[in-house]
This record gives C-alpha cells, structure tokens and sequence, in this order.
DNA sequence: GCCGTTTTCGGCCCGACTGTTTTCAGTCG
C-alpha cells in the first residue's frame, strides 16, 4: 500500500470535517498527518509491521489505529461514513477560488447544490441572492473563479516561472520608489514546478508601487488590491502576488514571503516557545520590542538558528539541523566546474561542437563532455560507427583550437531493451565519458526496468546514468524503478546518477536525489543542453540539488579535470 | 486529533484583503 493512499484518505478525511464545520484543530491535525505521510521516505507498512506509527510526527494513537485499519482493509470506516454525508461535487467546489468550506456548506445545505455545474447554473439564475450574506459582488467572485477552475488552474516549469517573474522584475525595477525587490515563493525555493509568481518589494511609498504593478501590461485581472498586498492574473493566467513593505523589515518580510508554508510555521511555533513573536515584519518580544527584521539571517538567529538557504525550507529536519548547527554546506552554482551532458549538431544538437565548447569557456568551466547519441537512437540521429569517427576528427580540431577548456569525447548510450548497450565494449573505450540512458520500452516491468540499469551500471565503460526515472514533465510519469536497489547497485559499481538539471526534467526528483546522497552514490548534474542557451539550465539542477541537501563533494562534476578523471575510473 | 525542558489539559501560526457588514466572517497564502 502506498502512502500516498493513506495520506489522500486523511486528506479527504479533513475536506469533509471542513465542510462539516468540525473543530479546526481536528481538521489541521489529520492534514498534518497527511502532509507528513506523504512526506515520508520510507514504506509507511514498514512502521506499522513493527508499531512505530505512533513515533511519526503528527500520529498519534487514534490516527495510529485508522492507519493500521486502512493497511488491514484497504478503507477507513470514518471515512466512508463522512463521505454519505457530503457529496463527491461540494467537495469539490472546495476548488473554486473564493469558494471555501462556509460557502460550499451553506449552498448545499440550503439549495441542495452539489456539483460545480450546479453552482454555476444557480449562480446564473440568480438564485444565490436569496442566501444571507450574499450579494451580487460573491456572485460574480464565485462564475469567475469557476472559469478559471474549468481552464485549470495549472502549475507552470522552473523556467516558465523565472521568464514571468523576470518580466515583472525588469518592469518594477523602473520605478523609482522601488529601492529593492526579488522574487519569493516556491521560485526562490526552486521548487520543481510553481504555481504562483511571487514577487516582494522593499519601498517607502507602497502604494505607488502597487498602484504601478496593476496598470503594467500584460495585467489581464485584478485579483486584489491593497496597501501593502495586490495580486493580478496575466494574459497567460499566470497569477502574480506582489507584497511591497518597509526597507527595515525586508528579511522578515523575504523570510515570510519565500515560504514554505509548513516552514514559517514551524518557525512561529519555536518563536512561540521562546516566549517571541515572529511575523512578516519581525521577531518581537513579549513588549512588542523588534528583536530582528532587517536580513533574514538576523530572524534566524533571533530564534537561536543558522541561516537556512531557501531550497531547504520545507520542514523536512533543516530546522532541527539548524538548531544543532548541523546543515550541510549546499553545493553552489560556482562550485559547478563542467557539464557532462551536451550534445551538438553531430546528432539532435542545434550548435556545432566549437559553438559549444565556447560557451562552456563563457561559464568558466574546466571541461566540457559533447555527449551525443548512439545510433540506434535514429530519431535522434544517433551516431553510427562511421559519424563517430568523423565527430572524433572535428572534436580534435576543436581541442587544438581552443585551448582554455577540456573537451571530452562522450556519448549517450541507448540502454536496450533487454539492458545491453547499443556499442560494443570495443567501441564504448574510446569515450572519455559514457553516459547510459533508457528512450525506449517505458511501460516495462518495474524488474525489467531496473534491470537494464543495474545492468548498465555494471558495465565497466558506463560513468554516469541520465536521467534516471524518465520523468518528463507534464507528459510522462516517471516510470516505475526499484531506486533502493540502483542506488546500491550504483554506489558499488561507482557509477554516477544524472540530476537533469532540463527544467521538464529536473530527474533525479529532489527527494529522490537525496536518498542518493544519503546512500553515498555520486551525482552528475548535467544540462542535456541541445542549444547553446541551455547551457545555462545549470542552475535549475543546482538548485534541486540544495533542495536534496547536497554538497559539493556529492557532486561529480564539482571536481576539476584531473581529479574528475580519476574519480570516474571503475 | 496531537502534544509536552513552563503543560497530561488546554492550547494549537499569523496577517492581509474582500464583501458583507456597522464590527466581522470567510478565504487565502
């Protein structure tokens, strides 16, 4: 059984208490437990087997007991109970912007409306008027927040979300009450995918800042509009919050601004214990005495903790290390000395090999690795026996040439269906690096996928695995492998694993990546750059890199030359 | 429903904005 089935049911659990107008610490007590199951790294049937739910944040006994009985059964009674009383379509009016938990009760209570289609019609017909409290203004709130909930209210790429927030940064930057501003938010905790672009400002005159943010163009809607808070929607649907505050409390304000939720809250609680209060304007004292505000470091220490870069707040142990002193030293992008993973226009590439050797010198790196693919791979114009050659020749001219970076020979093999690659040992020993990959027969078996990598990483040629998991988002899952069992098979052949740092890629996942870490198996973060622009996409694998808590020595490509090429030798 | 280096009972993160109200509940992040 998976935790994310125990986890949805205890979410669903706190849905329908919402609904039902339950005690809102019950409520927050089974979203909580959901949170941190579906956190979990481990098989959540392992901790029952052996009785140590109860041990588990957030569970106790009687949630300790629903999580045995969902385990034993495959339901939760309480559940199903809950679920009579409230139909599938008010919870999921829940989706509709604006329309919460009182609302949707009060409609299914009164006018027995229980889908969103329903809502809609009886918005249209007028007859939500006749409810207490509401008025024309809620209606119009409500078909509006409908219509964004039909066209989905999507989450957008890493590099999506830097484009629009770059926009709206390059266009606050103009004006002249603005003294500084970034952008916040999941953006800044790099986080897989985002949802909204947030962006805060420090400003003396607040509201012209905001009164300027809402006529800029490219602003479809108003969402809202206040003093010290607006958000908009662009013309893509992209949403926009923007918080402008007082210099002087700017690293309250970025603190509380970047997130995460669960992390601001766990910090408000320490606040709590030591007798603080710590909100988007500081760390204040029991007579209201500003303790912190001005840098988000000075918060931290204000609650007796080491600065916490962004990409870790996620209330997933950062605290507790912080606490002991304890973080890891997170690898940095100027840590970065190669990308392994590039290919030229000798198969798919856009730029030839000199185009991207050059811009791997404009980097500062040390080596670049032109990793094209083999040729089985004819879609991709995979390089056959006799292009490999050629590709030898013009990459040895482009060495002789240019003499400021290393350039290595590489490939990426196709791994068969069967785990076999697609040259001979013969042919894969002229390769500076190799690096193996699966583009076909992803609807294997979870045995037969893991075998062709375990396979791979036994071949004494193959250094780096790309992109693990195949995930390629929002089009494919990643398919189904046994990662324990890699990770080792990996750390005992020294064998690297790829974190793509491509931003519909981005595999290894974060929590993925720092299982692998914590199994002792080296990574590679590589742009699989088919253009010179892409190039750049390093800092996107980076910054997934810090969310997996990893340093520079996890790091495969953190070395230089000579130390990189002696540590890939198996 | 969970939890405890002030606690096994009585707390539980905090503030902004909106729309409806004459002071606040609901929603959101």
């Amino acid at each position: 059984m998976k935790n994310s089935y125990i986890a949805d049911i205890f979410h669903g659990i706190a849905e329908l208490l919402e609904i039902k107008g339950d005690n809102p610490f019950r409520i927050r007590a089974y979203l909580r437990a959901a949170e941190n199951i579906g956190a979990l790294k481990y098989d959540i049937e392992e901790f029952a087997a052996s009785n140590k739910l109860e041990g588990l944040p957030g569970i106790g006994k009687d949630l300790a007991l629903k999580i045995d009985e969902i385990i034993g059964t495959g339901k939760c009674k309480s559940y199903e109970e809950l679920k009579k009383l409230v139909p599938e379509g008010v919870v999921r009016m829940l989706e509709i912007p604006s329309v919460g938990p009182k609302s949707a009760k009060l409609f299914f209570d009164s006018l027995k409306i229980s889908s969103v289609d329903e809502l809609k019609e009886a918005a249209l017909a007028g007859s939500l008027l006749d409810l207490p409290g509401i008025k024309q203004k809620t209606v119009d709130n409500i078909l509006q927040g409908i219509e964004l909930l039909k066209k989905g209210k999507e989450r957008m790429d890493l590099l999506t979300a830097t484009t629009v927030s770059g926009f709206f940064i390059d266009e606050l930057e103009n004006i002249k009450e603005v003294s500084k501003l970034i952008a916040a938010g999941s953006l800044r905790r790099m986080k897989e995918t985002v949802r909204d672009i947030d962006i805060l400002v420090a400003s003396e005159s607040p509201k012209k800042v905001s009164d300027a943010f809402i006529a800029l163009p490219g602003v479809k809607r108003v969402l809202a509009r206040g003093d010290t808070k607006s958000s908009i929607l662009t013309d893509d649907d992209i949403q926009v919050d923007l918080r402008v505050l007082k210099p002087d409390s700017f690293g309250a304000a970025l603190l509380y601004f970047t997130g995460s939720k669960d992390h601001n809250i766990r910090l408000r609680q320490l606040a709590i214990k030591l007798g603080l209060k710590f909100n988007e304007y500081g760390v204040f004292d029991k007579n209201g005495r500003c303790q912190a505000s001005k840098t988000e470091k000075e918060m931290y220490k204000a609650l007796g903790l080491d600065y916490i870069e962004p990409q870790m707040r996620e209330d997933s142990g950062e605290i507790e290390a912080a606490l002991e002193h304890c973080l890891p030293r997170l690898v940095d992008l100027k840590d970065i000395r190669g990308d392994f993973h590039v290919h030229t226009d000798h198969s798919d590439g856009r730029a030839t090999i000199e185009e991207m050797a050059a811009e791997a010198i404009r980097l500062g790196y040390d080596y670049v690795c032109l990793a094209d693919h083999s040729q089985s791979l004819k879609v991709a114009r995979g390089l056959d026996r006799k292009r490999l050659a050629a590709k030898k020749r013009e990459l040895d001219e482009a060495r002789a040439k240019l003499k400021n970076i290393r350039i290595l020979f590489g490939s990426e093999v196709d791994i068969d269906l069967n785990g076999g690659l697609d040259y001979k040992d013969k042919d894969l020993s002229q390769f500076d690096i190799v690096i193996a990959a699966i583009h076909s027969g992803f609807k294997q078996t979870k045995d037969q996928l893991t075998m062709r990598i375990v396979k791979a990483c036994k071949n004494k040629y193959v250094n780096i695995i790309a992109h693990p998991t195949g995930k390629l988002w929002p089009t494919r899952e990643p398919y189904d492998i046994d990662l324990k069992e890699i990770f080792k098979v990996a750390r005992e052949t020294n064998t690297a694993l790829e974190i793509s740092a491509q931003p519909y890629r981005l595999d290894l996942c974060d929590v993925s990546a720092r299982l692998a870490k914590e199994s002792k198996v080296r990574l590679a973060i590589s742009t699989d750059s088919h253009d010179v622009r892409s190039m750049s996409y390093m800092k996107f694998g980076v910054g997934l890199a810090k969310r997996a808590w990893i340093e520079s020595r996890d790091v495969l490509n953190s070395l230089r030359t000579d130390a990189l090429l002696k540590a890939i030798r198996k």
